[in-house]
DNA sequence: ATTAGCACTCTTTATCATCGAGTGCTAATC
DNA sequence: GATTAGCACTCGATGATAAAGAGTGCTAAT
């Protein structure tokens, strides 16, 4: 469908304005990219690669601009070319700072959006594990003094909640440890959702004597798992929009950083996709949202263990600079993967 | 130094101009606000003004501009003249919705900024809780396996933390709670620093045995304290900025923006002030920062107990809705107040 | 098939005149 | 003496017009 000539071109003509974000005239090609032919040919060339979609003219007398379909073609011969060796200096180098930097997991999440936002200059987003399907792996009750009892959970991927409740009557230690060791038994390997249902069935009539408390502990112990797999996710780097000329108009750079504050809508963005792959890509108009359907969305995944547990990405004008992006995603995240491994142990899925 | 003419002038332009955003011209005071006084007379008064440094003018032959004494000034007739009466219905209704959408801390401050944000529709501003005076009320070991140990700390005002780490050997559940009831025994009660100065004082020699173990823990019980008392800040609704004439200009919203996303930058703004009072105000060149210089700030405070542990803002352009503004934040002050009251108990201080 | 050449299109930029809001001064008025 | 009407003047905003420049698309020559 695409000679090679064509191919050419088109390349060229999206490398040019990938940089200069100005509309490529026949000249700019036929003089700075060498392909020895004159302004002229490229001229009924680049009609030709208008004509099947593309370029497209902002108007009769400027150059042509990429549509989202080259940009698309560009991505996918680049994946696919493309060795993917990674600069494992670099590599190395952002991990300590990752690891230096980040005692908490959420605090890894964001110092990678700040990171990757930083080295690419775009927007990055990140998010938070999701780890609905890990399984509980210890529950305590935990008196704290006469009227507070503490209620802790711990996964099996590490995440630690907890949360604090008051009660009027008085407790004993002896009541509490065995409603703890109750609830261990009872639940200890179940996943989120099979401790819910475990719930709703109602299966703790056996403790007579303690419904009351259990009564009070349950639905706390419910609202915590919920907490417990809720994802969250950062942007950083948002005001790097501005750098690039296409948001220099101020609607445009209000719709695009209004987007950026709405948590929910980002997260599904980010989770649009599917969990799986390496690098993925959404080119302009395949966005679903309006905001950003003059953006490239370029994300990849992190796992725990065998298990693909959250996103990173980037956003930016769809003249992105995809190639130095998805090597920068890459690095993240195997980086990502390999801290996750180190602070919350290796679990088996 | 004003007479009442000219204060009235000045107030008649400073409210106009929070309004229309426009420079006020003499024509439009005498004409809409009733001073019983012609254009001329109205000129003069606005060239003595201006001459007494409370009126700019943008170019010849525009309107007049408040000044940021101006604003001073207005603000400070506005804090002692005003009844501090507030609206119950309002403030019930804001509490109300507070208290559903926030189980946790950090959510409650979220919202409230949420929330702050929606109805002035400027930005908002908010710390969470700052509890360096807070004493620990308990301090907890706990095994979840063989290989792993759950340090919990609960402080007394009720702020949990807790960290999970990784010990070779095999240490028994006694030795646990040996440890532990050794570790509330020693510390319990203290403040952060107090604990720190014990720490280093090396007051654990008693424990020869479980040294070791000890050694292991120390450092990060220390960091959970750190932890503990670290502040965070949240912005919300700082695309709000856009809807305001004098962000028109790209540069501005770019680096009011930006000044917005440095979360550290925003805790000194919030902690620049005193943590004491009432409602603070900050205007214009007033701000430290550069890129605040012309906003102004309005903070108030939200307490514990006796103690005052955190701050919410609104910050916008110089022209603003102070009335609005000020009343808002007492409500969510007083609000806030109470639903921490509610939530961590009410301990003494 | 390629290319030189040229007319044509459309945006960008600069220039200039006009308009109007607003000031500041002066002289008349209360 | 304070107030005000009147008017010349200032200066940004608006819009029209022209010139420049970049690029296309067609035609005819190679």
């Amino acid at each position: 469908m695409l000679d090679d000539r064509k191919l050419k071109v088109l390349h060229a003509i999206i490398n040019s304005y990938i940089i200069k974000a100005e509309p490529v005239g026949s000249r700019t090609i036929s003089k700075q990219y060498d392909l020895g032919v004159s302004s002229a040919t490229i001229r009924n060339e680049m009609s030709d690669l208008e004509e099947l979609g593309y370029l497209n003219k902002p108007h009769t007398s400027a150059g042509r601009v990429p549509s989202d379909k080259a940009y698309r073609l560009y991505v996918d011969q680049l994946l696919k070319l493309e060795k993917r060796k990674m600069d494992m200096k670099k590599k190395e180098m952002i991990k300590k700072a990752l690891i230096e930097e980040s005692q908490e997991i959420d605090e890894l999440i964001r110092n990678s959006a700040k990171i990757i936002s930083a080295i690419t200059s775009y927007t990055s987003l990140a998010m938070s594990p999701q780890l609905k399907e890990s399984r509980l792996k210890h529950i305590q009750l935990l008196p704290i003094d006469e009227a507070e009892i503490l209620v802790i959970l711990v996964s099996e991927s590490g995440i630690v909640k907890n949360t604090m409740f008051k009660v009027e009557e008085n407790i004993s230690q002896d009541q509490l440890s065995t409603i703890s060791n109750f609830l261990n038994h009872k639940l200890k390997g179940m996943s989120m959702d099979e401790i819910d249902r475990t719930i709703d069935d109602g299966l703790f009539k056996e403790m007579y004597e303690l419904k009351n408390i259990l009564d009070r502990i349950i639905p706390i112990i419910s609202k915590s798992l919920e907490d417990m797999d809720e994802v969250d996710v950062y942007a950083d780097g948002v005001t790097n929009i501005f750098n690039f000329p296409e948001y220099a108009d101020l609607d445009r750079a209000r719709s695009f950083i209004s987007f950026m504050e709405d948590k929910d809508l980002l997260i599904e963005v980010l989770l649009g996709d599917t969990l799986e792959g390496d690098i993925e890509i959404t080119i302009g108009s395949e966005n679903i949202y309006e905001p950003i359907k003059d953006c490239s969305l370029i994300t990849t995944t992190y796992r725990l263990g065998d298990m693909t547990i959250g996103k990173i990405g980037v956003i930016g004008p769809t003249r992105m600079e995809y190639f130095r992006v998805i090597n920068a995603l890459r690095l993240f995240s195997v980086n990502m993967t390999e801290i996750l491994d180190m602070l919350l142990g290796n679990p088996r899925v």
